[in-house]
DNA sequence: CGTGTGACGCGAG
DNA sequence: CCTCGCGCCACAC
């Protein structure tokens, strides 16, 4: 248990976490590898991301700048903003506020 | 079986 | 506000 050989388990694990994230919510790389129990790889996550399986709700994942990751006007980015924006959660210029969307894994329901 | 790399994070200048 | 650089870990070639 305390070494938990994560290891293969890194990328289950990510995704996992990302499922959890409520919808209307956003989630930071770097919060999403911490619940993922590796904290500091946040460039893991977004590698996963980048292998998302369907299904899954990437656009809740952005970066700690509040800001989608992905070349701005580029599909990705766009879809990510218009999926984010129909759940609810609103742009302030190019960023989300994370005070007000961000997503609390310890309890905050919604 | 070694090297590079990437949807990141953050301190410093 | 900006740029620069280091750390980080699994996966692709």
């Amino acid at each position: 248990m305390s070494s938990t050989p994560s290891g293969s388990r890194t990328y289950p694990q990510i995704y996992a976490v990302v499922r959890r994230i409520p919808r209307g919510r956003v989630a930071t790389y770097g919060q999403i590898a911490r619940l993922a129990e590796r904290p500091g790889a946040a460039r893991l996550v977004g590698y996963a991301m980048h292998r998302c399986p369907p299904g899954l709700p990437w656009h809740r994942v952005i970066n700690a700048g509040g800001r989608i990751s992905l070349p701005a006007g580029s599909t990705g980015a766009l879809a990510q903003r218009r999926r984010l924006e129909a759940e609810g959660v609103r742009f302030a210029g190019d960023r989300v506020d994370l005070k007000r969307y961000g997503w609390s894994p310890n309890g905050a329901p919604e």
